[in-house]
DNA sequence: AATGTTACGTTATATTATAACAACATCCCA
DNA sequence: TGGGATGTTGTTATAATATAACGTAACATT
């Protein structure tokens, strides 16, 4: 079934993740209506799928789901709602996995960085100002005007090295 | 022909290019009689394809142009070529390109950067220390062991901003 | 030359993503 | 309330990127 089979976490090693759905949910409905776009049901199912937990998950993963669910399903329908959630700053593209994951400040169309654990697959998502800066300070000496980050950190979580006795 | 069609530049506004292919080989050359690694003649037909300028190519293109002179090629053909260029450190991938460029300081397996030009389609490589350690220091924050990095920014170059008549 | 190893050729297929157009829903205003 | 504009989804086909599997050829070592 899905592609990727991971088990184990990452972004806090026993949270309430039922928490982090419904805070997503709920934050992505608020601003949806603030902003007059459409949440529409299958929008908000696939948000809902891939805040199913925290690792990013691929388009034909969802597609897949959907069908399962009994909606009549097609690439474009899935990729349709994702750029939609994209644009909305609702959900990230995780290049290096060809993968999609929640974002964890919604709306707010700020530049993010990910570290994904190639153990549990889970992508935790930072904001870090400094290699913002960094990245900011060559742009300016190569008078580069930066458009798009791609910052992506792949490696073993710290939960998975202490548990890494398989 | 060619699926990606730039015609401007980047790394150095008028840079005798010659010097870069002719350099990047004789390393290339030299770092692998050194190592033992056989720099076959389709391996280093398809890097001296990928130096041809400063712009990242895709597997495709490669494997069009080998065909073009004459070479029996498939896709398996190209994508081994380009495997062992990787492993060697004489080319990187850009992911957020799909796509392969030559590396900048062959065999030494390094973290780099990539600023990439959305209009004229050149690849800047940096080994910018100060993100190295933004990184690094987020990493140990996190306990999370650092594997591999995707850097890169796309944006616009100084050349290509100073030319947007057009 | 015999042998083991590495590289390459070949066919088929997997995976990710988009183009093009039709059908349907929702919105807005007359 | 109707009816056109707009936006969303369904549907079919296909593009673009990448790998699996297996056979053959080249090379290296003895
Ligand atoms: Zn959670
Ligand atoms: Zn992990
Ligand atoms: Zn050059
Ligand atoms: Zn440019």
């Amino acid at each position: 079934m899905s592609r990727l089979k991971h088990t184990k976490q990452f972004p806090a090693a026993d949270h309430d993740h039922k928490t982090c759905i419904a805070h997503a949910l709920q934050e992505a409905e608020a601003y949806c209506k603030q902003r007059g776009l459409r949440l529409t049901e299958l929008r908000r199912r696939v948000l809902e799928l891939i805040w199913a937990n925290h690792q990013p998950v691929g388009a034909y993963d969802l597609l897949e789901q959907l069908t399962h669910e009994g909606r009549k399903a097609a690439p474009p329908t899935i990729y349709r709602s994702l750029d939609f959630l994209m644009q909305s700053d609702l959900i990230h593209r995780i290049t290096s996995l060809n993968a999609y994951v929640g974002c964890n400040h919604p709306g707010l169309n700020h530049a993010a960085q990910f570290f994904i654990c190639e153990d549990c697959g889970q992508a935790a998502e930072m904001d870090d100002a400094k290699i913002e800066s960094a990245i900011a300070k060559d742009a300016k000496r190569l008078g580069f005007t930066v458009e798009k980050r791609t910052i992506e950190v792949a490696g073993i979580c710290a939960h998975c090295k202490h548990h890494s006795n398989t």
